[in-house]
RNA sequence: GUACCUGUAGCUCAGUUGGAUAGAGCGUUUGACUACGAAUCAAAAGGCCGCGGGUUCGAAUCCUGCCAGGUACACCA
């Protein structure tokens, strides 16, 4: 497909010895404005290596630049060399190259095939989904989505919490409070009132602490009774997990948590005692990182017990072996930047050339009301909860405006669900997020909803149309504004799709979809798609709208959501 | 205390990696459905881009010093 900018690139570069294509393509811009122009050459930095001002670059470039079926004009304007398109050429290119690869429009091959493993989800078994958990699951799944997009192989792992100090935790609650009737019958719910109150609790009676930790250690040695209480929590917890990704139609290839390196985790601290990385130090096991400027890497507690660290280590051996990965991405929140850089760290210090392929994909804190979110003092807004908010005022919506609307049950669920993924993908993942009802169930403007209703809107346009040969339009018939914005903004798609893999933020999908359907809907309004007499003209606006269908569609699958036909 | 992140319209956020007049949505005010779908569109109002200095033809963007908020910093994950 046509890439303006390096076309331009390369006709200035047979011009101007000194200035290679790559040069030119981190020189070259897109002016603010289309009348403009489609690129433009800011002449300014030409200035001091060509001893020339700005303004006398722009002229003697203008006058001596060769003709090209692609460009139609080029015209300096004070300092800078503004290039205007055959727009004729570009509409026809961008929308039959959506036309022919349709549901592949956006795709490309960089990946080569390569593994990616991306570790996302991950919630802590025996407490509740709640509105946090959304994040890395959201910005994982999309994560996942973009890299098969670009034409690598994904490994999607749920590196679940099932392992841990908290287990020990549970089990002393439930043995001081708990019973087998209530945890059978409120599941989870009892699971996170057991643990709230050992936490009241413990911090009155801090040796509770004591007897938690030794029933980790239990679990680490292979004490029956703690394993049995700990594979009962989790497949409570499994049972109520499996429930929101279906919900939320999300899966992964692999389910291996934190107890699956259990039994891989004793070599690999003998491996670092060989390499003489660990220390003694306060009764603990660390690895040193004060000549990198970071606090040590615990790898073994005073009690002999591991940590976090020595198992996201033993995970990530065990995982480069397995699959070989180019990459293996962390999505987790920011608060654990430090966690991550120090274990990487650890990993290069172990000698492995791959410690530079593991990407930590940080996110921003949601918190309620300017408060964080914390399960250990009850305070959190389930999932499933903000989910079936969303299901429901969806639903209420279409019996108001569509009540003929056919399978409204599953339509409400794709936009409500989609609803709340789009809203939590909509910034840049750095930034926190405050969670308000009103603003996750506004479905006006910037949101899922108003996407999904394009798509349909311009679904509902095709099925209406009454001539199908519109793959032959005539491009010159395209020449409003409002129809080059729209295939201005088509054409952008690949780009994004690129930057967004690149930049680990899938947001930048998100913010495309809202602009292209913003440029549809405008076009839609100003012009009548079927209702035209000349049929050439129809047939380059169905063109158009199948091409912003298939583009919407494809974006919309990126970052998680349905686009259905009808809404 | 140290390190990292954030600061742009009343609110939530973009800003093409240093370019031309800083853009959207929500909210507010106003206009457009007997119309290819009004979950839409059009218009108005709303800005010391946290503050000061520096770098240069040119800064929301880079450097630096402050200020404010968030987060992390040894046996939780």
């Amino acid at each position: 497909m046509l890439n303006i900018k390096n076309l331009v690139a390369h006709m200035i570069s047979d011009k101007i010895d000194i200035l290679t294509v790559d040069d030119l393509m981190d020189i070259l811009e897109y002016p603010p404005n289309p009348d403009m122009g489609d690129v433009a050459l800011p002449c300014f930095k030409l200035s001091r290596i060509l001893k020339k001002s700005p303004v006398q670059i722009a002229d003697e470039l203008a006058a001596i630049l060769p003709e090209d079926k692609y460009i139609e004009r080029i015209e300096p304007v004070s300092g800078y060399l503004n290039f205007f398109v055959n727009r004729d050429i570009f509409i026809k290119e961008t929308v039959e190259a959506i036309l022919t690869k349709s549901k592949n429009y956006g795709s490309s091959n960089i990946g080569n095939g390569k593994n990616v493993v991306i570790d996302y989800s991950a919630p802590n078994i025996a407490k509740p989904f709640h509105i946090g958990h959304l994040r890395s699951t959201s910005i994982g799944n999309a994560l996942y989505n973009i890299f098969e997009f670009t034409g690598y192989n994904c490994i999607g792992v749920n590196h679940l919490g099932d392992w841990g100090t908290q287990f020990g935790k549970l089990i002393v609650a439930y043995k001081k409070w708990g019973s087998k009737d209530r945890v059978e019958k409120y599941q989870i719910t009892e699971l996170m009132d057991l643990y709230v109150k050992y936490h009241e609790e413990a911090e009155k009676h801090p040796e509770l602490d004591d007897e938690a930790r030794a029933w980790f250690t239990k679990m680490e040695k292979g004490d029956k009774e703690a394993l049995n209480l700990w594979q009962w929590f989790k497949d409570i917890s499994l049972k109520e997990f499996s429930r929101i990704y279906e919900l939320l139609d999300i899966s992964f290839d692999s389910y291996a948590g934190e107890s699956f390196y259990n039994d891989k985790m004793d070599a690999v601290i003998d491996e670092l005692e060989e390499k003489e990385l660990l220390t003694e130090s306060e009764g603990a096991h660390i690895v040193d990182l004060e000549e990198y400027e970071m606090p040590p890497c615990l790898i073994l507690k005073k009690d002999g017990s591991t940590l976090y660290a020595t198992r996201d280590i033993t995970a990530a051996i065990f995982r480069k072996n397995k699959y070989d990965f180019d990459k293996c991405i962390y999505v987790t929140g920011a608060a654990q930047s430090l966690h991550f850089r120090q274990w990487f760290k650890v990993i290069e210090l172990m000698g492995y050339d791959w410690a530079d392929k593991l990407v930590h994909v940080p996110f921003g804190t949601i918190s309620i009301g300017g408060e964080k979110m914390a399960t250990r003092k009850g305070k959190v807004i389930l999932l499933e909860d903000v989910l079936n908010e969303a299901i429901d005022k969806t639903l209420s919506i279409i019996d108001e405006k569509n009540p003929d609307l056919e399978n409204k049950e599953s339509i409400a669920k794709q936009m409500g669900v989609g609803a709340i993924i789009f809203s939590d993908l909509s910034s840049n993942r750095i930034k926190d997020i405050s969670f308000s009802w009103d603003e996750i169930l506004n479905f006006d403007g910037e949101t899922g909803p108003y996407v999904q209703y394009t798509h349909a809107r311009a679904c509902s346009v095709l099925s209406k149309a009454d001539i199908t040969n519109y793959h032959s339009f005539d491009p010159s018939l395209i020449d409003s504004r409002k129809e080059y914005n729209l295939v201005k903004s088509l054409a952008l798609f690949p780009i994004k799709v690129v930057k967004a893999m690149e930049e680990l933020e899938p947001s930048i999908i998100t913010r495309y979809l809202v602009d292209l359907a913003q440029d549809f809907n405008r076009f839609y309004h100003n012009h009548s798609i079927l209702n035209v007499d000349d049929v050439e003209i129809k047939k380059g606006r169905i063109a158009l709208t199948f091409a912003t269908k298939t583009t919407l569609e494809n974006g919309l699958k990126l970052i998680g959501l349905k686009a259905p036909e009808r809404v």
